[in-house]
DNA sequence: TTAGGTGCAAATTCTTTGCACCCTG
DNA sequence: CAGGGTGCAAAGAATTTGCACCTAA
């Protein structure tokens, strides 16, 4: 679990405490150590890994008050979410390699082909994490459809 | 919802076959169903907009066999999850441009960052899409730590 | 004070599983 | 014909919601 440095987490938990108070939004005990929680640590958990981790410091929290304030985290903008958000999985069945093109208001993915991407060279940095299988590009937008409206 | 061509179509149905063969996987009806409505659409459907899809045309079809199936194509290689497969929804507060690495054996995404991803041109046929708001790379491939054992 | 937030438990929603019958190879 | 595959219904997980009490602002 890769650990965030000291001076970065008070930043985060400033930039949190400023965000809440713009939105109007209460500064919960609970609220304070779920963020503090996915500020301190690199990783990506999930809700219940979170609930675990936090309720070791506060034995009171409960499971859905994670949920609802890590969804109101990302409401404000303070964390997002890894792969689809509060979405079923969804099946590709093209096998050429490809990459994605994701419009964030209505969920569309569509596939498109770039041989510049498929090229890109593996920087040092990750070959000291691990060996490289593929290498997908995910570019979010707003697709033309949602643009003309709003 | 963008169509394959029919040569494509016929060239994945093919593959298909051959790979259920190879493995000794039976050819029923209702998996060739479900397999040719994912080779026929490009769209990335989940579980159950399969299962309505196919329906209309098997009207015997029945849910759970369309999640068997899903997941036996994908063991064989001949679909692919979008995100993350089997899993939860994850959270990320790293607000910082970054991008993923991820293994494929034990899950673990780590984040790194790069410059010359960050600067990556937006292909032509992108701008044709929608408007670009950022462009995330993911890295597929096993880390070190699953690398040695297996 | 008071509107929003929390904890609990129950409800939903999504997905998986057990089992008897069916069909492909 | 045999063993895997299917449909049904029921179980299991994961996530959300209603409600009464609590607490930050």
């Amino acid at each position: 679990m890769s650990q965030i440095s000291p001076t970065e987490v008070k930043q985060r938990m400033e930039c949190y405490k400023e965000v809440c108070h713009n939105a109007g939004v209460k500064l919960t005990h609970q609220r304070l150590e779920i963020y503090r929680e996915m500020a301190t640590t690199g990783d990506h958990p999930d809700a219940d890994i979170v609930f675990k981790r936090v309720r070791k410091r506060l034995p009171t929290m409960s499971l859905d008050t994670v949920y609802r304030t890590l969804w109101l985290l990302t409401d404000l903008g303070l964390i997002t979410t890894l792969g689809p958000s509060r979405e079923r999985t969804r099946f590709d069945a093209n096998l050429k390699h490809h990459h994605h093109f994701k419009c964030v208001n209505c969920g569309l993915t569509q596939d498109f082909y770039n041989d510049e991407f498929d090229a890109i060279p593996i920087p040092d940095s990750v070959q000291a994490i691990g060996s490289v299988d593929v290498t997908r590009v995910e570019i979010r937008g707003i697709c033309h459809k949602c643009g003309g409206k709003g």
